[in-house]
DNA sequence: CGCGCTATTTTGATTAGTCAAAATAAATCT
DNA sequence: AGATTTATTTTGACTAATCAAAATAGCGCG
């Protein structure tokens, strides 16, 4: 069995290697996981001798098929786990990451399978993360965001990638949750400035680094 | 916060000391939680620097109110799970005890309160086995056994105190479980053998020790 | 009273995971 | 190319939790 810190190293390098190309930095895994650069490199070396991860000296780490189950499977808790919490449970959507970190590394596979019939088998999480498969299949698609879409044409909020909880509530409360519909009325590089308009109500203003964590596709 | 190894020392501490008479002896906690003397010893030491017990050397050791609370916390979050993995997700009582011990650490209270309410704020698990109130109060009732009572009195089962999943098993087969009626038809004790008489179907013979862990009231 | 048994405590080592700080390699910039 | 900056790795040390095995304390018993 992995512990919580090997869990947590495999995630991390899952969700770094979206975004660069596969081989992920010392430095970035380290500043994700909140460890000094130097406890990165000693973790990632037993984890390659035990199979897990390829490394890479000076250059990153990447995951084997092995590792990237694990790492799967851990998504796959994170992500049913926070589904249940707000689904069944009620709870705030800010509130949720922080419990799942922890529930993720404590529940088994009986308790996954039977918490996944429960929710009818969701293929996302309430802020549009997609949820892996039992067999590891995540979908992948890449998506536009508010930073980078078209200018007023219909769209609909698919994911919001940000975890934190100031950032959820403000989402929230200004009904920035996936399934909802919206325009970009305009965008201003200089100023940093993105404005929305929501069906109805006055127009949101967001910075550019906030709307590029909110991803949409073309709404009808 | 504690550990969960410092949960565990706890919460073993406060389930000895309901059977002893409130000092439980290095050996006993030791035994219970499945590592050497030495190692308890230190590590109770450990706790008693933080004031979560006293520990009168050579003798044994006790809580502290606050080491109580903890520890009774801890034994709320492990029934309140057991009575939603059974009530909620439909898993076997068998099965519940094991996946119980690793989510006990890793609920926060906010999860414990939400589970409280959706469970109907229940004051048993699906062992008969009392759950702590929010505030810290536990029903210490005492009740006669199944090697103990009276015989051929209508009786019925309040709780199983045993957590081992091949005893489970076998309770559930015979409809041993908390609000069945039945009687004591003999007891042998050279043969160590208790005999019951369950409303329909066969007599059900049982040994001694087992009847010991299933814990029963009159029952009209 | 002293002897030996048993439970407990001590001592010294080990493992997983971490940090601080020094050493090294690679990349960048004149 | 040579010098400087930046990222990574190495080294040495630390903490929490554990074990094995030796030392000790208490107890009961002859």
């Amino acid at each position: 069995m992995a512990s919580s810190t090997v869990e947590n190293y495999l995630k991390h390098i899952l969700l770094l290697s979206e975004t660069a190309d596969g081989l992920v930095p010392m430095g970035a895994l380290a500043t994700s996981l909140d460890v000094v650069p130097g406890t990165a490199t000693t973790m990632v070396k037993a984890l390659a001798d035990e199979g897990l991860v390829a490394h890479r000296p000076r250059q990153g780490v990447r995951l084997t098929p092995e590792g990237r189950q694990v790492a799967l499977t851990v998504l796959r808790k994170h992500r049913l786990v926070e589904t249940f919490l707000v689904n069944v449970l009620k709870m705030d959507w800010a509130e949720v990451h922080a419990e799942a970190e922890q529930l993720e590394h404590a529940i088994s596979d009986a308790v996954l399978n039977r918490l996944d019939a429960l929710l009818g088998h969701p293929t996302t999480d309430p802020h549009g993360d997609p949820i892996p498969s039992r067999l590891g299949k995540m979908d992948s698609q890449v998506y536009a965001t508010l930073a980078t879409c078209v200018l007023d044409r219909p769209l609909r909020i698919v994911r919001v990638t940000d975890q934190s909880e100031e950032f959820l509530q403000f989402a929230e409360q200004n009904g920035l949750r996936p399934g909802a519909r919206l325009r970009v009325v305009d965008r201003n590089l200089a100023a940093g400035l993105v404005n929305l308009r929501p069906p109805t109500g006055d127009p949101i203003p967001l910075s550019l680094a906030a709307a590029g964590r909110i991803l949409v596709a073309p709404g009808k």
